[in-house]
DNA sequence: CCAATCACTACATGGTTATGTAGTTTTTTG
DNA sequence: CAAAAAACTACATAACCATGTAGTGATTGG
């Protein structure tokens, strides 16, 4: 980035929240930088959402506790009128609920009430330059989110060939097909589904399949 | 944290990074922190799970291009030793893969390798304190990954009484449970579920919960 | 109001399933 | 090698399922 301060080079900010006071913080402290310009303060999204502003700025600063529509639902309006934008969530908010609703539906950072000026300085130009900028304390929420996706679980002790007539059961085959599949009696096909009934505490085809799927016995191809 | 400077209160930190000018740099930027001892430096896992000092320790900054066993999988070996270590690796590595193997297998942090000296103790501490230090780029990366997974996906135009069926069919439910489930005749029942096959496509109560399944119309409970 | 659609009921019927029981062959284990 | 376990086959049968067909009442849209 160049340093010949023309406004276009600047990184223009939004900020959308209700306290008063909090609102011209942020201001002044970004406003104090020479990279920074903040084009408008908004103290609810609705009337954010009116302003041209929104579709000429490049970051967001934006609350969720707001009166009207709250921040995390907001983060999907301001990203259907400026597909570019970059909405950084500040928030005392530290509950996962709020951090992954505001993430999924399109925000690219979470920070804390409590950040500091120079972080905030920071995590304006981070975001401006394609980073993400997160409190730590939210990061370590969104990573422990990724460490607990489940695993594929154990196999409940099924044999290969019960996998096999799992699969075929869940593809919609009958006894009868999956014989001439795998090239056994249709008894034979019972006694192995008896077996994955057994083991699965099942008592139908329908409940077999959505174990199996359940726990990661059998998978779906792509449809 | 008090300010005492016992060294039960410090920080302890092992290293485990193959280059030595890079290690030696990072040993004296941490030491030169009041907070903050280095317990070890190697150059190699294999070394490092070898010493006492990893069931001591508070945080390991680990690289992942090492020599021998490579970082990301050295997360899983730490851990087991201590699972209470945290572990933030640092790389010039910002490829997805290993950003999400290393989260995956436990490690709280990812640093990129051109880290700053104050960044590098801020991480420190913040990891101690419970945060997972992030470079901004590599958090989008991780946020980017949560907003790509798979959204619930189009009913398929299933009405609520038809996915209430669906549901009790993956429950093991013949038409006759259900129809007494849902105060409705076991026609009325099977009305519904040719209404479930023809909208899925599907012939067999066992295709129809499997494509359920996948498609999202209904869930498992948990087992 | 009338026509179309949806939700539900009813009847029919051949095919399929779940389960009990028992025997034979193959594989594994001590 | 012998015994035990697993894999497979076979028979029986009541219950269930999938599908064709048709009718009624309620709701919706033009």
């Amino acid at each position: 980035m160049e340093e010949n301060g023309q406004e276009s080079e600047l990184i223009r900010v939004v900020i959308v929240e209700d306290n008063q006071y909090i609102r011209e913080g942020w201001e002044t402290i970004l406003d104090s930088d020479s990279q920074i310009v903040v084009k408008s303060v908004f103290r609810d999204c609705e009337s954010a959402l009116e302003s041209d502003d929104i579709e000429w700025c490049d970051i967001i600063l934006l609350d969720i506790q707001l009166p009207g529509i709250m921040g995390t639902e907001g983060v999907e309006k301001f990203l259907e009128i400026n597909p570019s934008l970059s909405i950084i969530m500040i928030s005392v908010m530290e509950d996962s609920q709020h951090i992954f609703e505001a993430l999924q539906n399109g925000a690219i950072g979470y920070l804390i009430k409590k950040v500091g000026p120079d972080e905030l300085i920071q995590a304006v130009k981070d975001a401006y330059e394609g980073g993400s900028p997160m409190s730590p304390i939210i990061a370590r929420k969104v990573i422990a989110s990724m460490q607990t996706q489940p695993k594929k679980k154990e196999k409940l002790d099924l044999t290969d060939r019960e996998q096999e007539v799992l699969r075929l059961l869940a593809e919609g085959n009958s006894y009868s097909a999956i014989a001439e599949e795998i090239y056994l009696s249709v008894d034979g096909v019972g006694y192995h589904i008896r077996n994955i009934y057994r083991k699965l505490q099942v008592n139908s085809k329908a409940e077999a399949v959505a174990k199996g799927l359940a726990n990661g016995l059998i998978k779906m191809a792509e449809s």
